[in-house]
DNA sequence: TTAATAATAGTAATTGTTATCAATATTGTG
DNA sequence: CACAATATTGATAACAATTACTATTATTAA
């Protein structure tokens, strides 16, 4: 279809992500590279994005309240939100819980299931600690 | 707090959101209502759903790729989000499959989780039936 | 090298939502 | 009822997040 060229900006956004945990934003990741290289547009922070996701080789996150969070990390796995910073972070979970009930899920669902996420919410440990000392 | 005063349009949110399960958006509802009273104002249907959403009578769903959705049913369920149409319909899942394992989850992370959700997602009934015939 | 075209920087436009504000509606009290 | 206090409204401006546009630049295959 459409084909794709280098372009170092998308690898400087990629390996920006990469070696990150904390599932920026656009405009995170944009500031980022923006200090060594204070050149590059933010279309084409959220042009890349867009694409890299299309091309599975990154995840989107869709927080309530709050712009999109992108993680490199495209295995599945879970997410908890903090309300109070926004801060996101993994979360151990062991096996899926979904996933064992999903057949049955599907049977009685007459459209076609191809993906499911669970997210966590509440107050993440630096927002408890900080709260407890006032 | 904040003492409430009742509002004509509050409750013609209300019970248009009531009257509907096909999980309207903020547009959505203002152009329903504006049908049989066209002085509503938009700033009033969204200023009225946080305030529903807040008072814990409505739900608020947020949908990857999409404004957000709002549910008269305030009981946990599930939701199924179709990435053609963008419907957002219903579903039968029986028991949480998560909440037995939320304490396993719980003990080993280290923020407080106040709640979480599973959202699924694919080709809903309308749209595959569409697919398969052209 | 050169022709074809994907990608860019910079900026304008769009979308979804919240804030502002003067006018109006609701409510408790005399 | 009259009226003061104030929550709510409609209208519109402002805002934040994201996408679209466009002339220029970079990549790539022949």
């Amino acid at each position: 279809m459409t084909a794709r060229k280098y372009s170092r900006q998308r690898e400087l956004i990629k390996q920006s992500l990469q070696g990150r945990k904390d599932h920026p934003t656009a405009e995170m990741v944009y500031a980022a590279i923006r200090e060594e290289h204070p050149q590059i547009s933010l279309g084409t922070v959220y042009r890349n994005l867009s694409l890299l996701v299309e091309m599975g080789e990154i995840q989107k996150l869709s927080i309530e309240d709050g712009p999109y969070r992108f993680d490199w990390n495209t295995e599945p796995h879970y997410h908890f939100f903090c309300r109070q910073c926004h801060a996101v972070t993994d979360m151990e979970v062991g096996e899926d819980p979904v996933q064992e009930k999903l057949p049955a899920i599907q049977s009685c669902f007459s459209g076609r299931i191809e993906r499911y996420t669970t997210e966590f919410y509440g107050i993440c440990k630096n927002c408890l600690k900080a709260a407890e000392s006032y």
